[in-house]
DNA sequence: AGTTGGCACTAACTGATTGAGAGTGCCAAT
DNA sequence: ATTGGCACTCTCAATCAGTTAGTGCCAACT
């Protein structure tokens, strides 16, 4: 049975190496396997009949399918380390990042270029990160801008109308009440946290505080909340072949947000691997997924990884979908 | 010649619709020109002396050759006005934006969208834009942020650190005169608007106030003031067969901001077409470019347009992109 | 002088055939 | 349980002939 899985394991390596189905003949001898060819037969036959493998032909080499790969997967004990150019690639990528915006772009790219893959990666969410400030500021006598600044670095702003004037005073008082109501708190406690807040007021300037108050909540709760940005997707071209002869309908669904979300789903800390079918989503089952969640304070407020082919390199991609979400947290904390 | 012209209209026309080589007999067919193929066949020999057309092979019909494209283009004058449809979804993409960013995002999937192609809207240039606000706030004893908002609704902020606490009054009062001195200023302006800004600062404030201006500055002028949005790269798989086979170096040019920024070039209000070898960039010869220029005040201030297969629909894009960016236009001068 | 029909010529595309190669499954021997 | 041998299957590449689309040119026509 062990022998058996070595041999699993030594198809996958190939086969992702080589992209050409693998027959017993060179199995027996690229890898040190002390057997002959024939006993790899038969205990390939066994491994297709587990339906770990398959042969797209008669006449052909086996392939893994999606279900071997996950066996291999679930195997992987082994946590290659990166290269050291890799290190220092990720080491100097994000110097020099300027806003949160910037240190978005520039992971995913970075983890774009270290995977040869297409990378995703999601803004830290909204709903799970807390008050930094809000500021509001008047840019003619009847229009504000308000601006929220989350704990992670993310700024929303919005522009609001108001029906009538508000004086600097109400205004500065508007200020400092809203911070000090809101300042450490999670965004999504919001809408309790300011239900009647209008109260505070004077009735004259009841109606405007409500107006404000009103897009504050759509600032932190709107949909537009969750954002995910997207780069390498000339990898998909790289490794056209391995689409179906088709990259048209990845990304397709790589264009769709929902799509995307549904893909990194609920942030959390361990790393996620999805293979082929075992994705929902009809136009990904061509691909593989790998994500995992990465967060300033330690627990992971958002959701980054790449997607490839099924025949891709788990054992290096995953280590490095963890090096740089690592990498990401850990400046997030620092710099910004 | 004028019939010579006229001979040349049909086969773009043909070949655009039908992805074919078009040949004499067709195109005395299809079109209603009342000459005989022979005819139509010394007219071919004659365009193919000037380079306007070629044959991919002895015994194929002809294909325009990129100059065939250029003299089709310039030629071109009745503008195809959109159907009810398009006209209707543009109407409906942008209402409800609720900010830059959102209203950029929108602009660049409908246009990916009515096009069929992939669409490229670069962010108001900040150089271009004037001050509309300078806000400085402090988030703790020795950290301040800095918000830049400019009068295309655009907004910019930067978080720095002190080397030394800063009073509240010092704060109001660099706030105040900040503004005094760049609102409604060109940003380009800054520079030499702020050159001895400290100097209006009692003496101990004067390193922090030269910090903030240096912050100032940089978000002014730094390197990614030009930001590109792009959409619709699935289309580019669309025309796959189109591009010599590959998809694949037009998908890395325009994961390239360089690449991309040259494309759209400095924002000027005509529209622009360029035709593929008409590209310094070799990966993109093998596309045509449509830009045109766009923004709040009536001259562009960012510049927005697609790229597709020279095999294109010329006509209807360039009418799409012009009404796309005019639409813009306007929503960005009403609502932001 | 421009236009047209006729015709030989060319090159791609299609489909059938063939031979080579790779890899298997199974069986009998170890 | 492992191995060598062997017949079998299927793909792939090359070849070949027939078909087809479209041209260029020439002589005849308006």
């Amino acid at each position: 049975m062990e022998r058996r899985m070595e041999i699993l394991r030594a198809i996958v390596e190939d086969y992702v190496a080589t992209h050409e189905p693998v027959g017993s003949k060179v199995l027996a001898a690229r890898h040190g396997l002390s057997i002959s060819p024939a006993t790899i037969r038969n205990e390939m036959a066994a491994l297709e009949d587990e339906g770990l493998i398959i042969q797209p032909h008669t006449s052909a080499g086996r392939i893994p399918t999606d279900l071997g790969y996950r066996v291999f997967v679930d195997r992987l004990s082994t946590v290659k380390p990166l290269s050291a150019p890799e290190k220092r690639a990720i080491d100097k990528f994000l110097e020099g990042a300027v806003d949160l915006d910037d240190v978005v772009a520039r992971t995913v790219r970075l983890l774009a270029q270290v995977t040869h893959q297409v990378a995703i990666v999601q803004y830290p969410s909204l709903k799970r990160s807390s008050v930094r400030h809000i500021e509001v500021i008047s840019l003619m006598p009847t229009r504000l801008m308000l601006i929220l600044i989350a704990d992670t670095g993310r700024v929303e702003q919005r522009i609001l109308d108001l029906a009538s004037e508000m004086s600097e005073s109400t205004l500065s008082e508007l200020r400092s009440k809203l911070n000090a109501q809101a300042q450490g708190k999670k965004l999504a406690s919001l809408p309790t946290l300011l239900e009647a807040f209008e109260g505070n007021f004077a009735q004259p300037a009841q109606v405007n505080v409500r107006n404000v108050i009103s897009v504050v909540l759509e600032m932190a709760i709107e949909r537009n909340e969750e954002r995910v940005v997207i780069s390498g997707t000339s990898n998909l071209a790289r490794h056209a072949p391995d689409f179906n002869e088709s990259v048209h309908p990845v990304l397709e669904a790589l264009e769709e947000q929902v799509v995307l979300l549904r893909l990194l789903g609920e942030a959390v800390d361990e790393m996620k691997v999805r293979i082929g079918h075992e994705q929902e989503d009809k136009k990904l089952q061509s691909t593989s997924v790998i994500t995992t969640g990465y967060g300033p304070t330690g627990d992971a407020v958002a959701t980054l990884g790449i997607i490839g082919p099924t025949r891709m390199d788990y054992a290096t991609s995953m280590s490095a979908v963890g090096a740089v979400a690592r990498y990401v947290s850990r400046f997030l904390q620092e710099e910004i």
